[in-house]
RNA sequence: GGGCGCGUAGCUCAGUGGUAGAGCACACCCUUCACACGGGUGGGGUCGUAGGUUCAAUCCCUACCGCGCCCACCA
C-alpha cells in the first residue's frame, strides 16, 4: 500500500496493469469448474487500426467479459485476426507499387510469400491497439484466418458442404469488378444513384417492314444484344413476336420475344435483351431458351471490349473500355439515324464497395453456397428464440434477407487467401477433396490442376465460433467426412449416415464455450459475417453459434455525419485514450451505449468521464489520508450507525441495479447507476457525512466503524465499476490494501437485500433534504457561505427530534447550523425551511431581507399548492375514482395529503413573517 | 417500391399511461483541511404537427411534416 500521487496520470498506470494482467494471464483465469461464458470477438482486418468503431464494440465487449469474470464465470474472450483477402492483398500490392514492383513480377507462391513477410512485419497492429483500450482477450490462444488450424477448418467446411450438395459450381452471371478482376457476392455491390442518360434506340426489322423502338442506359451492351423482348400481353407489340431485328452496327438479327419483363408503361414497351451482360436479361434470355453457355459475352476482365462469340462486333470497338465503347455506339447509332432521343436520367448502379469502380454483370464459372438452404434453420433459430436478437427490431431484418436469400458467389480471383480445394482434369471436371492425394484418388489417372480462386474472406470468417475452439480436431471423430470421401464429377456421393454425426470431445474447449453466449457486433456486418456464422454454424455444429445477438450502432461524427476517412472526419481513439485515458473513453462507449442507436461522438462528454475518474481517484486519496483500507471480508461490516447502514443499502441497491441492467445488456443504464452512486451518493453525502468533526484547531479521527464500512463499500465500487474503468479501479484498489487477488478476478459483490435499512435510508434522506433546504434557503438570502447559524424548531414529531439528536454534527457541517433548539424562535426575522411535518426557523435578524424571504415562502407555497390542487382535481373527478387503478388512487389520495399538509405549513410561516 | 429508426431543456441524450430527467453549456456564490478535472445554489422544456383511444398520453393508435439508415433487377 502506497500514497496515491496528487495527481491521476492515466498513461502510466494503463500499461503497468495491462502488462501485469496479461503476464499473470489473469484474461483467462483456470476456472474448469466454473459455469463457462463465451464471447467471440469479431477478427479485425490483420491490415486494419483502431477506429473508433472498434473502440465501441471491443468495449462493450469488455464490459460483459470483466462482468462475467468478476461473476466467477469461465469467461472466454476469443481473439484474432481476418486475413482479410482483397485489403491485404491491396496493402502489400500497394507497397510494392512504391518500389516500382508489381504482383505479377512473381509467382503465386512468391507473392503469397510476400504477404506473409507483410504480415509478420506489420500486420496485426489493431491487436496492440486493443491492449490499450484494456481489452482482456485471451490471447494465449490468438488466432488467425489463415492458421493451420483454422485453415483446416476451411478446407473440411468447403468439402463437406459440396459433399452435402450445398456448395457447387456454377456458371451464371455475377458482380464482376473489373478492378479487382474477380468476382464479388452481392454484399459487397453498392447501389448508388447516378445522373445518367436513357437513350432511345430505333432497331430495324428483319423484313424492313418497320422499325421497334428500344431504350437503355448502357448503349454498349447492344453489341451483345441476343433479342428484343415485348410484353406478351402488349397489343401494340403482338404482331411482331417471332419476327426478328437487323441489330445496327453487328447486323446480328436477333428475334423479338414475349416477355413479362417487358413493361408496357416503360420506354416503348419493348426491352433489349442482353443475357451475358444484365441480371434480368440474363433471366429473360433463359426463358426464351438461350443456355448460359451460349449468351454472348463482349467484355474481358477489365470490361473492355472483345469478340463475341458470332465474331460480329466490327474490330474497332474491340479493345476498347466499356465507357469509350458507349460514346462510340451512340455515336454510330447517331450517326446511322437510329437515335430517337436522349433523356437525362438518375439511374442506379451498382459499385464494388472496396474498389469503387462500377461493377459489370459478368458470365463465368463460379462457387457458390446455397444459401437458401442454410438460411432456414437461421430463420427458424430466430423465430424460436434460439437465438435472441438485441435489440428485437433487427429481426424483421433478419427474417426479410435471409428469406429472400441469393446463392452466395464464394470464389475470388485472388492468391491471397484460402485456395479452393478443388481440382479439375483435363475436361474441366472438378473433383474437391481435403487434399489434392484425396482428388487423385477421385480422378483415376487424370491429370489435375488446383483452381486457382480463393475464398470469400467471411466464408472463413462465418466459422469463426467454432473453428477457433478446435473444430474439426475436437470432434468425436475428426473428420466430418470421413477418410478420402469427396465428390467426382457426376455427384456421386459417399454419404455418412446421419447417425455418425460428429459431435464435440466432451469436456474440450468446443464443447464447453460452443454455442457461445453472446455476439457483440455492429449492425453494419449482420449480413456480411452473423448471418453466415449462424448458417454455418447451425449447419456444422447443429447448434446456433450464439444465444444472443447483440446489434450496437454506428459511431457518429459529431455533427452526425457518418465517419469516413474520406470526408476526414474521423477521430482517432488513440488520441482520445492519450487526452482522456482509455477508461473515460470506455466510460463514454458504455454510457451512451442505448441499445442499438447511433452514438453521436462529444468530446466534451469524454471530458466529463476523465473528470469522474479523477473524482474517483480523489475520494480515495481522501479515505487513505483518514486510514480507510481494503475491507477484510466480502460482507458489509456490522454498522450502528445511520450513515454507514444507509450507504450500505445504497451499495446494494446498486449492485441490483446493475445486475438488473448487465442481464438487459442496457450498458447505459448501468454505467449511470454506477456513476451515480459514486459521485451523487458515496462523495457528496456518504464522504461528506462520515468527515470527521474538527475538536478545536486539531483534526479530528474518523471513527472506526465509518472506516470499516468505507473501506468496504469503496471496495464495491472498485468492483462494480471495474468492467467499464478496469484501469483506474484496479489501480485504487491495490493503493487502498493488500489484495488477495487482482480486481480483475475478485469477486462481485453478493446482493443481500437484507441490508437494506429502511429506517437508516429514510433518515439519511432526511437528513439531505433537510441540508439542501437550508441551503437553498441561505444561498436564496445570501446569507454568506461561512456564517453559522442556529435553528428554532417546531411541530417536531419524536422521529425528528431524534434524528436531529443524532444528525447535529452532520447539519453543523453540512448546513452550517449550529445549535438547535425546539423553542419557539426569538422575535424578529427568521427563515423559514418547511421539512415534512417540522418547521425549522433560521434567526436572520438584521440581516434577512423580510421581502425575499416572503417571495421564497411564497414561490414554495405557490408549488405546493398548484400540485395539491392538480391532485385533489383528480381526485375529484368521479371517473378517476371509478375506473383508475386502486394503487392510482391510493398514491393520489397519499400525494395530496402530503402537499395540502406542506402548503399549510408554508402558509403558516409566510403568516408568521406578516 | 418495401422495411427500420429518429424528432424530449441551448447542445448531446435517457425515460415512464398519472403534468418530465442526466451530462455539458449557462447564471450567481465559494481559494471550506479528497478533488476548481472541484463544491453549493439556480434558470431553462405547451416532450415535431393534427386527430383518436383512455378517468388520465410525452409515452398506445392513425395521418402528416422533417431527418437518417437498410433492402430491392424497372431496361
Amino acid at each position: 500500500m502506497t500514497d496515491l500521487p496528487k495527481t491521476f496520470d492515466p498513461a502510466e498506470i494503463e500499461a503497468h496493469w495491462y502488462a501485469h494482467w496479461e503476464e499473470k494471464g489473469l484474461f483467462r483465469p483456470h476456472r474448469p469448474d466454473a459455469t463457462p461464458f463465451t464471447i467471440v470477438n469479431p477478427p479485425p482486418n490483420v491490415t486494419g487500426s483502431l477506429h473508433i468503431g472498434h473502440a465501441l464494440d471491443n468495449t462493450l465487449q469488455d464490459v460483459v467479459i470483466r462482468y462475467e469474470r468478476l461473476r466467477g464465470k469461465d469467461a472466454l474472450w476469443v481473439v484474432g485476426t481476418d486475413h482479410a483477402g482483397i485489403a491485404t492483398q491491396m496493402v502489400v500490392e500497394r507497397q510494392m507499387e512504391q518500389r516500382q514492383d508489381k504482383r505479377t513480377n512473381y509467382t503465386r507462391e512468391q507473392f503469397i510469400e510476400k504477404v506473409w513477410e507483410w504480415k509478420a512485419e506489420s500486420g496485426g497492429a489493431i491487436t496492440r491497439q486493443l491492449r490499450r483500450l484494456g481489452c482482456s482477450m485471451d490471447w494465449t490462444n490468438e488466432r488467425f484466418t489463415m492458421d493451420e488450424g483454422f485453415s483446416k477448418a476451411v478446407v473440411t467446411v468447403f468439402v463437406e458442404l459440396h459433399r452435402r450438395g450445398l456448395l457447387y459450381r456454377d456458371k451464371r452471371l455475377v458482380n464482376w469488378d473489373p478492378h479487382f478482376r474477380s468476382a464479388i457476392s452481392d454484399l459487397e455491390v453498392e447501389t448508388k444513384e447516378v445522373n445518367g442518360k436513357f437513350w432511345h434506340f430505333s432497331y430495324p426489322l428483319e423484313d424492313g417492314s418497320g422499325h421497334i423502338s428500344v431504350a437503355t442506359t448502357r448503349p454498349e451492351t447492344m453489341l451483345a444484344d441476343m433479342a428484343v423482348a415485348v410484353n406478351p400481353e402488349d397489343s401494340r407489340y403482338k404482331a411482331l413476336v417471332g419476327k426478328r431485328v437487323r441489330l445496327p452496327i453487328t447486323g446480328r438479327l436477333i428475334p423479338i420475344v414475349a416477355d413479362d419483363h417487358a413493361d408496357p408503361e416503360l420506354g416503348s414497351g419493348a426491352v433489349k435483351i442482353t443475357p451475358g451482360h444484365d441480371f434480368n436479361d440474363f433471366e429473360v434470355g433463359r426463358r426464351a431458351g438461350f443456355k448460359a453457355a451460349d449468351m454472348l459475352n463482349m467484355l474481358d476482365a477489365d470490361a473492355k471490349v472483345v469478340q463475341t462469340a458470332d465474331g460480329l462486333i466490327p474490330a474497332d470497338y474491340l479493345g476498347l473500355d466499356r465507357f469509350d465503347a458507349r460514346k462510340a455506339v451512340v455515336t454510330a447509332i447517331e450517326a446511322a439515324g437510329l437515335l430517337e432521343r436522349v433523356e437525362d436520367r438518375i439511374i442506379q448502379t451498382p459499385y464494388g464497395d472496396r474498389s469503387g469502380v462500377v461493377i459489370e454483370p459478368w458470365l463465368t464459372d463460379q462457387w457458390y453456397v446455397a444459401a437458401k438452404t442454410l438460411a432456414q434453420p437461421a430463420i427458424e433459430a430466430v423465430r424460436s428464440g434460439a437465438i435472441e436478437i438485441v435489440p428485437s427490431t433487427w429481426e424483421k431484418t433478419w427474417f426479410n434477407w435471409m428469406e429472400n436469400i441469393q446463392p452466395w458467389c464464394v470464389s475470388r480471383q485472388l492468391w491471397w487467401g484460402h485456395q479452393i480445394p478443388a481440382w479439375y482434369d483435363e475436361d474441366g471436371n472438378p473433383y474437391v477433396a481435403q487434399t489434392e492425394a484425396e482428388a487423385q484418388a477421385l480422378a483415376g489417372n487424370r491429370k489435375l490442376t488446383r483452381d486457382p480462386d480463393v475464398l470469400d474472406t467471411w466464408f472463413s470468417s462465418a466459422l469463426w465460433p467454432f473453428a477457433t475452439l478446435g473444430w474439426p480436431d475436437d470432434l468425436t471423430h475428426p473428420s466430418p467426412s470421413g477418410e478420402g470421401t469427396g465428390v467426382g464429377p457426376l455427384g456421386q456421393t459417399q454419404r455418412l449416415g446421419q447417425d455418425a454425426a460428429p459431435t464435440p470431445r466432451p469436456g474440450s474447449p468446443l464443447d464447453r464455450h460452443y454455442p457461445n453466449d453472446l455476439l457483440i457486433s455492429g449492425f453494419d456486418i449482420l449480413f456480411f459475417w452473423d448471418a453466415r456464422m449462424a448458417m454455418q454454424g447451425i449447419e456444422f455444429m447443429k447448434d446456433v453459434p450464439w444465444r444472443k445477438l447483440y446489434l450496437h450502432g454506428l459511431v457518429r461524427a459529431a455533427d452526425g455525419a457518418k465517419m469516413s476517412k474520406s470526408k476526414g472526419n474521423t477521430v482517432d481513439p488513440l488520441r482520445l485514450i492519450d487526452r482522456y485515458g482509455a477508461d473515460a473513453l470506455r466510460f463514454f462507449m458504455s454510457a451512451m451505449e442505448s441499445q442499438g442507436r447511433d452514438i453521436k461522438m462529444d468530446e466534451k462528454r469524454v471530458e466529463g468521464y476523465r473528470n469522474f475518474a479523477t473524482k474517483l481517484w480523489n475520494a480515495a486519496r481522501f479515505l487513505q489520508a483518514n486510514g480507510v483500507t481494503a475491507s477484510t471480508s466480502a460482507h458489509a461490516p456490522a454498522a450502528e450507525l445511520p450513515v454507514n447502514r444507509w450507504i450500505i443499502g445504497e451499495v446494494v441497491a446498486t449492485v441490483q441495479a446493475l445486475d438488473l441492467a448487465m442481464a438487459d445488456l442496457r450498458f447505459d443504464a448501468a454505467a449511470n447507476a454506477i456513476y451515480h452512486f459514486v459521485w451523487d451518493q458515496f462523495c457528496d453525502w456518504y464522504i461528506e457525512l462520515g468527515k470527521p468533526v474538527s475538536i478545536g484547531e486539531e483534526r479530528g479521527q474518523m471513527d472506526a466503524e465509518t472506516r470499516a464500512v468505507a473501506g468496504w463499500a469503496f471496495d464495491q465500487i472498485l468492483v462494480m465499476l471495474h468492467p467499464f474503468m478496469p484501469f483506474i479501479t484496479e489501480e485504487l484498489w491495490h493503493a487502498l490494501g493488500e489484495r488477495e487477488c487482482d480486481l480483475i478476478v475478485a469477486r462481485w459483490p453478493q446482493v443481500d437485500a437484507q441490508s437494506i435499512d429502511a429506517m437508516a435510508g429514510q433518515e439519511i434522506d432526511w437528513l439531505i433534504r433537510l441540508v439542501s433546504a437550508v441551503r437553498a434557503a441561505r444561498t436564496e438570502l445570501n446569507v454568506p457561505p461561512g456564517a453559522k447559524m442556529s435553528a428554532h424548531v417546531r411541530d417536531a414529531d419524536e422521529t425528528t427530534r431524534a434524528r436531529i439528536g443524532r444528525q447535529a454534527g452532520a447539519l453543523a457541517r453540512l448546513a452550517r447550523i449550529e445549535a438547535l433548539s425546539f423553542d419557539p424562535a426569538p422575535a424578529g426575522g427568521a427563515a423559514q425551511v418547511v421539512v415534512d411535518e417540522a418547521t425549522f426557523a433560521l434567526p436572520l435578524e438584521g440581516v434577512i431581507d423580510l421581502d425575499a424571504e416572503k417571495a421564497r415562502l411564497a414561490k414554495g407555497l405557490a408549488a405546493a399548492e398548484k400540485e395539491r390542487d392538480s391532485l385533489g382535481n383528480r381526485l375529484s373527478n368521479q371517473a378517476f375514482v371509478e375506473k383508475a387503478k386502486p394503487e392510482a388512487i391510493a398514491k393520489a389520495r397519499e400525494d395530496h395529503a402530503e402537499k395540502s399538509a406542506e402548503a399549510d405549513r408554508l402558509k403558516a410561516a409566510l403568516d408568521r413573517l406578516a
